[in-house]
DNA sequence: ATTGCGTGACCGACCAGCCGGTCATACATT
DNA sequence: AATGTATGACCGGCTGGTCGGTCACGCAAT
């Protein structure tokens, strides 16, 4: 055994330091001398932790994804009516995206370069592809939970699912936008309103 | 007089190549070097068209937003229902954004941008911005319109203006992720068809 | 028609500075 | 002393932007 143990919680640290500078500055002109000045660590030490800038930002992407996941597998674990699961995971996520504002500038990043990745052909699958997988699957059987207990219409599972995830990103986005907390309350309100009325019977 | 004009054609060609190099390689990492070779003319050249690669990103935003500020003008301008309107815009606007392609993968970057911008409080609304306001503006009045002539039902007029383009944007976001053309026809049309139900009176 | 000249569009070698990543050194713990 | 961790000065590769030179072209004079 070693002397002394690698801090274990360094890696939060740097990956709380780096969310930081790269929604600030933007990944590709975010630096590593500034991550770790916010960590309050010197540059050096941010390599005993992670191998390039290019593994920080997965470790990112990582810790946004999966605890969207988290959260919504939690939540359809719970005893609620498909409606309610449905209606509740709508707000939760876009409130969950709030939360980690720094991280939602990120996400943005995230995107562009799994569209990228896509774009070119990597057959390897972005980690965000695997967790929207995930999401979709989640939701998809949610909405079928809905139809069978007659809460829901019929319908295009697969189109409803896309509507579902897409009001998500979209609503996210706008508010990115706009910064009007309120106005997107209300917005978000109605929002979800109308999609739940889309569903109805 | 001068002998020979500078070629109007050029900074068309030259934010061509961009579009086609910052959507390949992003924004940052797009080299000038690759668009003048992407344009087919010298690197020195391109700055006699754009002094930064700031400002040919600048002008891809703009080209990009007025493209769809445009169609939907003259889309509203024509003698349908509000309902037609609303239903027409939306395949209208995912469709432009389709077929622009590789604009669409520069659009993540700008909302990035612009984000971040907002969040530095940079007093400058960004063009993006001032896009989608006049976008807002747009769909909103056609909601009213609706409600007057009762083929919507009463809503907030804010809130289902932002539904529209959230879902938009949260489309278009959806698609580049997974690229399947056919699937995403079919959810396109339950989405649109999701979301009118969600208006009727 | 031919010649020669002036203009400025075009070019790409070059440079400056930036930043990811390394490593020699210092330090702490046992 | 030995081992492992922390550090930041330093290095090298990279690229946005510059600038002096080139030359295609139009025009004027003959």
């Amino acid at each position: 055994m070693s002397p002394l143990q690698k801090d274990p919680t360094k890696p939060e640290a740097i990956i709380r330091a780096a969310i930081h500078v790269f929604a600030r500055d933007g990944v590709e002109r975010g630096k590593i001398a500034d991550i770790a000045k916010e960590a309050n660590i010197g540059k050096g030490t941010v390599y005993e932790y992670f191998n390039s800038k290019e593994q920080i930002f997965h470790a990112i992407v990582d810790t946004v994804i999966s605890d969207m996941v988290d959260a919504t597998q939690k939540l359809f674990a719970m005893d609620l009516s498909p409606k309610e699961k449905l209606q509740t995971f709508m707000r939760m996520n876009t409130e969950i995206i709030f939360e980690m504002d720094d991280a939602m500038l990120i996400m943005t990043e995230i995107w562009a370069q799994s569209a990228r990745a896509i774009k070119r052909g990597d057959a390897a699958k972005t980690d965000l592809y695997d967790g929207f997988e995930k999401l979709r699957m989640l939701v998809s059987g949610v909405l079928k939970d809905g139809v069978i207990a007659e809460e829901f219409r019929d319908m295009n599972f697969d189109g409803v699912t896309t509507l579902c995830l897409a009001f998500i990103d979209g609503f996210v986005y706008q508010y990115m936008l706009t910064k009007d907390e309120e106005a997107f309350e209300r917005a978000l309100v109605e929002g979800i309103h109308s999609l739940m009325k889309g569903l109805e019977r």
